[in-house]
DNA sequence: GGTATGATTGACT
DNA sequence: GTCAATCATACCA
């Protein structure tokens, strides 16, 4: 189980270091392959503009889950990062599949393992997270966490569905994993 | 009270 | 590749 204080640090060192990492809501999950990092001061973040009623979770203590209604469609899962009231997260973006399969795969109409959660909208479907998750500490049930057993190859690129803070590239992913939600587009050496 | 928008997905041409 | 679904939220009047 991951410590509280793992959290309490800037959102892209948490996304980059939550790679490798086994997530599970009621024992439903798997390894964490994706992630994105935003915070208070990012144009692309929810918290760009203070805290609302949706977002408030973003401004509590670090190691809580935010989750909000994408598109009012998904919901889409957020471990709160960095000190309490600086309004960064990292979003959750995909798993790969390692217990509870057949969970997933009712909850989801697919038993295609690439398919169950690559992608936020997908992998809240698959681990039955909703609004009552919303403020949760992480460290308790429904969730686990544990930490990565080895070092994976991580690799970073531009954030993706959003409009504004596409310069940022926080965006992280376990290179070459079949479980992404897209794959990671080679870096131009002379990127600035 | 009205309207524009989105950290997405799945279906379709 | 394009586009509709669908609604909570945010913002303006």
């Amino acid at each position: 189980m991951l410590a509280p204080e793992f959290f309490d640090r800037p959102a892209a060192t948490v996304a980059a270091e939550l790679i490798g990492c086994v997530l599970t809501v009621d024992g439903v999950g798997g390894v964490i392959v994706e992630t994105e990092a935003y915070d208070g001061a990012d144009p692309a973040s929810h918290s760009v503009n203070g805290m609302t009623p949706r977002n408030a979770a973003m401004f509590g203590p670090p190691g809580h889950a935010y989750v909000y209604r994408s598109y009012g469609i998904h919901w889409c899962l957020n471990f709160v990062c960095e000190p309490e009231g600086s309004g960064a997260a990292v979003l959750i973006r995909a798993l790969e599949p390692t217990g509870g399969i057949a969970a997933m795969a009712g909850r989801r109409g697919t038993d295609d393992p690439r398919k169950l959660c690559a992608g936020p909208g997908r992998l809240c479907q698959a681990l039955a997270v909703n609004r009552s998750h919303d403020g949760m500490r992480l460290d308790a049930p429904p969730f686990e966490i544990t930490p990565a057993l080895s070092q994976p190859l991580v690799a970073a690129g531009i954030r993706i569905g959003i409009t504004r803070g596409v310069e940022t590239h926080w965006r992280f992913g376990w290179s070459g994993s079949r479980f992404l939600s897209r794959p990671f587009q080679k870096l131009s050496a002379t990127k600035k």
